[in-house]
Parts: structure tokens; C-alpha cells; sequence
DNA sequence: GATGGATTTGCAAATGGATTGCATCTTCGG
DNA sequence: CCGAAGATGCAATCCATTTGCAAATCCATC
């Protein structure tokens, strides 16, 4: 860790994860294959950025299942860990695929201003938690870590709109 | 930075930043000096630890000023950068404060079972945003970093309530 | 295949943090 | 001391998220 993404865009990542793994993992805690967990499921494989529920929901469209189901879905996915959650500190959880087979670790750098999103692999020096553990006598440290800027594009253009076209966040936010 | 905390338990700050600063800030915006704002800065600088909105109107008690208000200086103070937003990633946002004199970068290593929480002065390595500014192309990159774990009392005893004492927040977290 | 029971879903209502409109009250420069 | 700008209280509202409950769906088993 600790050194920064190798590219300046960072590949999308299309993860087809197969279902025979999902399968064995609800089956394992009996829980149940529906529809809905697998569009939900399929359109979180079909994008590259954490989402909204209400984004989900919205992608979802003619197959469309309760937004209550969602948030259930979620809560159960993440407690299975086959997702992610993700704060960009706007109120509004954010959830994308965390694959069993590839749980790469990774964080993101947000666009104040668009909200674009781009995976990053910069992290913290990996010494760094167990020196907390052990300073301050935790244990099971874990860590949240994002990342907010101005893009490139909106440098540019201070007057452009959400270009990632993501429904589910108004304008922009007002973190310092 | 990068270094851990130099003191096992950080010592609690207690700042008392002097009013003279506050008021002269207030008047170069043409703000008002008023009572709930004091009162505010008051509770702020009585404790140690980020507060949510509801946390200073509990402490407020008698001197009772509306919700409302405590949103609205809550917004106040952070433009003016008297305060610090922290977020927990429990949907509730949490306020300390920043003083001008010593505007410290720093942050927070939270119990996921109690609550209670450290203030640690562990970073990024400066650098990183730096490589990230220059890798994709962003500028006025910030970031948020907040530490979870289990503190020692809550891994001796896994049965013990917010010893914090904080109202605001019920029981353990959802976070990984 | 058909079936029964546990799990899920849809719907609607409720919860809780945060925001806002508006009338009234305060603060503070003059 | 006065008046206007700014603040506050109150109530209504917004939005994300959660929850109760009856109906629908899965799936191990027959």
C-alpha cells in the first residue's frame, strides 16, 4: 500500500462473479435465491462506482423491486460480505461489489463538485493500525479512508453538472 | 505525520479560545454575537470529543435553545471554521471544535461497541494527496480517515453499555 | 412434481436526522 | 435610543432508512 494507483484512470471493474459461489453462500445460511437479490446483484456487477439504493432501485427499472427490499437486500449482502459500503459523507450510504474472489481493498477520490468517482489503491501505511492497536489497546482495527477534490474537468468548467449522470445526489456537497 | 499517537490515552483538550477572537470573526461577517451561540461554543469547548446536534441540545438543558438553531449555527461555525465536521458513518454528523489559534489536523479511533472515542494524530503520509493531485488530475484534494476498532474495556467485557455516556447513539455500529 | 414451512417481498406507516418558511425577537452600528 | 439586518422558535417538511404485517416466493423434502 501507500503508494499511489498506477494509472490515471483506473481501470472500471466488471466483476462476474459466479453465481455458483452466491448460491453456496445463501445456501450456507439459509437464505433464499429471488429475483430480486440477483438483479440487485447484476447491477451492482453492471457498474463500476458504489451505489445509492435509490440509484439501484432506479436501474432496476421494469424489474422493479421495493425499495424497502433493497435496503434489505444490502443489509443482508453486507453481512454476508459479498458488498461494500461506502460513505462520501453526503448521508447517503453507498454500496458496491466487494467479490469474495478479489476483496481488494481500495478506497475512492470524489469530485466535490460532479461527484465522479475514481477508484484509488492509496492507502495507509500498513504499520500504521497495529501501532494504533497497539497504543491505545484496540483491537480489530479497521479504517474508513476517502478522498474529495475538484476533477480535472471541473477545474476546467466550474458550471458543469453530474457528468456521471447518477441519479440520487442533488448538487454538490458541502464537505470542507 | 504518519507517526502514531505519542500518549496512550490522548489528552483531553480543553480549549479556551479566547472571545475576542470569536466576536471580531462574527463582525468581519456581519454575524451576531448571540446567546445560543455562545452557549454552543460553550458546550463545544467543555468537551473533548466530537458532539452530535443532539448531544449539544441535551447539554444545553436549561439554557434550552431549538434544534433548529443548533443546526443552523452548527452550519454557521463550520463556514466560519470554528468547527470540525466529523462523520462516524452512522448517519449522524459530529461537531468539534477547531480552534483557530491551533486549527490541528488530526483524527478518530471509535469503539465500535461503546462508542467511546480517541483522538489520535495518525496521517497519510503527506505526500499521497500530492501523487493522487498529479496522478488524476484533481486538485484541492482533502481527505476524511476515521479509525474503527474495539477498545480494551469493551474487549474485556463485551457486555458493557456506552460508557461514554453520550446520549445520541443507541447501541454498536453496523460497520465492517 | 406437489407440498409445507421458513424466508422474502410489497406496501404503507413510522422513525430520525436535517432543512426550511415565516413571524417574532435580538443585536448592534449609528 | 432606534431601525434594519440578522437570529431564533416553532411547526411543517424533506429524505434516507427502518419496520410491522399479510401475501408471495423459495426450496428441502416427500
Amino acid at each position: 500500500m501507500n503508494q499511489p494507483c498506477p494509472q490515471h484512470a483506473h481501470p472500471r471493474r466488471l466483476v462476474q462473479q459466479p453465481l455458483s459461489d452466491l448460491t453456496a453462500r445463501l445456501r450456507a445460511q439459509s437464505r433464499k435465491i429471488t429475483g430480486p437479490r440477483q438483479a440487485i446483484l447484476d447491477v451492482l456487477r453492471s457498474h463500476a462506482i458504489p451505489l445509492t439504493n435509490r440509484q439501484i432501485h432506479h436501474a432496476l427499472g421494469k424489474s422493479d423491486c421495493d425499495l424497502a427490499t433493497i435496503y434489505r437486500t444490502m443489509h443482508t449482502l453486507l453481512e454476508m460480505g459479498l458488498v461494500r459500503r461506502c460513505d462520501f459523507g453526503d448521508g447517503t450510504a453507498r454500496f458496491e461489489l466487494s467479490d469474495a474472489d478479489d476483496p481488494r481493498h481500495h478506497h475512492h477520490l470524489v469530485c466535490r463538485v460532479c461527484n465522479i468517482v475514481v477508484e484509488i489503491d492509496a492507502c495507509l501505511p500498513p504499520q500504521l493500525e497495529a501501532d494504533l492497536a497497539l497504543r491505545h489497546g484496540f483491537s480489530q482495527i479497521a479504517h474508513h479512508l476517502q478522498f474529495f477534490g475538484v476533477c480535472p474537468r471541473c477545474k476546467e468548467h466550474p458550471d458543469a453538472a453530474d457528468p456521471a449522470g447518477l441519479p440520487g445526489r442533488p448538487g454538490p456537497r458541502r464537505e470542507p
